[in-house]
DNA sequence: CGGCATCCTGTATGATACTG
DNA sequence: CAGTATCATACAGGATGCCG
C-alpha cells in the first residue's frame, strides 16, 4: 500500500487553474467533449470542416471555435489546399503533437467500451494483423506495473 | 493514407450528448478537470476527502459533488471506517473500474509532460525497477501500430 | 474533519440565421 | 462548403457560510 504518489503532484496550490501537473495541462487544452472528439475525428483521417460537424455531431459554431483552439494549441495545423479548378480549400491535418495523444485518446475509448454503458463497444485493430489493439502501461524494461507500482521522479 | 476509421464511430449523428462513441461517454463521466484530477489522486492512493481537497486545489464543494458522481459512476467507492476512539469517516477508494481508468490518466499526463507549456516534467517510474513508465498502443500480436494502421471493428 | 447549501461568474454547447 | 454572429441554456467551478 505504498502510494509513492500521493500528493506530490500539487505543491504549490494555488488557487483556480494555475495547476501546473502535466494531466492538469492537458485538460486545459483538451479537457473538453468537443475537443476530445475533434481529435477522435482528426485521428481518424478527417480534415474537413463539414466531415468533422457531420461525424461529431457538434454544431458547425462549436467545431469552428475548437478546431481554432487546437489549431492555436499546435494540436492540428490548417493549411490551404486547392484541387485543380476548385475554389481554396483548408484542410485540417494532426501535427506530431496531436499524433501524440493518440494514446490517451484510444485510453479514454477502452475505459468506455468496458465501462460505460450504453457505449457501442467496437474494438480496434491493428490494418496488418488484424489483432485488437489497446493501450497498455510499461516501463522501458518492459514490465506492466500496476497502480501501486508507480512512483514519481 | 488509408485511414479505416474515418467517420465511422458516429452513424446515427443523433443531437446533443447522445453519442454512443465509447470515448464520447467517457467522456461524459470524467470529461472534467475536477473528475480528472481527483481520480489522479485516487490512483495514487488518496482516499480521504480533505487530502483531496488540498492535493488537487479544488474547493471542498467541487470535490464533495464530483466524488459522488465518482461513486455513483462505479469509480469510486465510498466506505465508512472508524479508528479506535475516532469518529466515523470514509474512504474513498478505488473500483476495478476506476483502476481500469490509470492507462487513459497516464496518457494524458504524458503528453502534457511533452507538449503542455508551463507543465512541470515529471517522470513516472515503476518502483520495482526504477525504469520510467509510459503508455502505448500495442496489439495482442506486439505490433505498435501507427495512427494510420489502426481500423475499427 | 467532512461535508452541504447558496450565490455568482465563466464557459461549453445547442439552435438558428446569415455570408462568401 | 466553410464558416461567422447571436441568443439561450446548462454546467463547472470559485467564494462564502453553516452544520454535525
Amino acid at each position: 500500500m505504498a502510494f509513492a504518489l500521493a500528493g506530490i503532484m500539487n505543491r504549490g496550490n494555488r488557487k483556480s487553474p494555475g495547476d501546473r501537473c502535466p494531466i492538469d495541462r492537458t485538460m486545459q487544452v483538451v479537457g473538453t467533449r468537443s475537443a476530445i472528439l475533434l481529435m477522435r475525428e482528426a485521428l481518424f483521417g478527417t480534415s474537413r470542416f463539414d466531415d468533422f460537424v457531420v461525424r461529431t455531431g457538434l454544431t458547425d459554431a462549436v467545431v469552428a471555435a475548437r478546431l481554432r483552439d487546437l489549431v492555436q494549441a499546435g494540436l492540428l495545423s490548417k493549411e490551404p489546399y486547392r484541387e485543380p479548378g476548385q475554389r481554396t480549400r483548408h484542410a485540417y491535418a494532426l501535427t506530431d503533437s496531436g499524433r501524440d495523444l493518440m494514446p490517451a485518446v484510444l485510453a479514454l475509448g477502452q475505459w468506455g467500451a468496458k465501462h460505460a454503458r450504453g457505449a457501442v463497444g467496437r474494438t480496434f485493430r491493428h490494418v496488418e494483423c488484424g489483432e485488437p489493439v489497446r493501450t497498455v502501461v510499461e516501463c522501458t524494461a518492459h514490465h506492466r506495473p500496476a497502480v501501486e507500482q508507480i512512483e514519481v521522479s
